[in-house]
DNA sequence: CATATATATAACCAATTAGTTAATTAACCT
DNA sequence: AGGTTAATTAACTAATTGGTTATATATATG
């Protein structure tokens, strides 16, 4: 991988890091933690790469304590990610302002075939 | 790939799909147009290839027009993007802080180091 | 209809990814 | 020293990715 943010959006691009990920937002936790709630669907050199990847990319941090190997979320590495997602700030709001102008557009329909409803008209077509 | 979310890191995963976006955040733009910067270090079907990856991933959205496929960013595709990337808001900001208390603590510092230079006791050691 | 332009598809290939099992290292505990 | 626990490394495999070239489709135009 070339540059750093694209090494970071793959990281970001799998379920299982990203719960690794969730999980450490809530604290530190070592290699055999963050493990457990996947040993089911896989083995642990699987979880260890998975690490890897979130540690290679910045996202995390891991030291060590005698045999354990703490981890925690590296808050600062997800400051490029977020900053690149800023860029399109924008982009995501206008289309929340263009569905909350629909939503409107929507409800004043419904009142407005309500309150005719209620005039008794009963004539509830739309278009 | 499973989920939504992971197409979607995975389509941002890569300059030369970013760069697309970028160039549509200026505008529409269709596939030729958006190809040209690009056409030095790969082929024509190298680019459509990167955009169906971003128009799957709900990106950006490929309309007709005559023989040409005008592109457009996707703005509501961003959203759950941005949505995750604020579960992890505090994390990266608590690190700002952190870092923006170490500069102050530096200035005061320098500062404080100045002062006394200024004040003809030029003993500007630190710690 | 023939041709030019814009784009997409097919078939292929090399590199990377995500997983596996088996073996290895490291630190602790009697 | 020997055993247990925690984690990593090695060697391998299947699937996916990002590129290629050659071919095909779709639309406008002479």
């Amino acid at each position: 991988m070339p540059d750093v943010l694209s090494e970071k959006f793959a990281a970001l691009a799998d379920p299982t890091r990203r719960a690794m990920l969730a999980r450490l937002s809530q604290g530190e936790a070592n290699v055999s933690e963050l493990a457990k709630p996947f040993l089911r669907d896989m083995s642990l050199p699987a979880v260890t790469k998975h690490l890897k990847v979130l540690e290679r990319a910045g996202l995390i941090t891991k030291t060590r304590e005698a045999q354990w190997r703490p981890c925690k979320l590296n808050g600062d590495g997800f400051k490029d990610v977020a900053e690149w997602m800023e860029l399109y700030r924008a982009y995501w709001e206008e289309s929340l302002d263009r569905l909350d102008v629909y939503l409107k557009t929507v409800m004043a329909k419904k009142k407005a075939a309500a309150k005719t409803t209620v005039k008794g008209k009963k004539d509830g077509r739309q278009k």
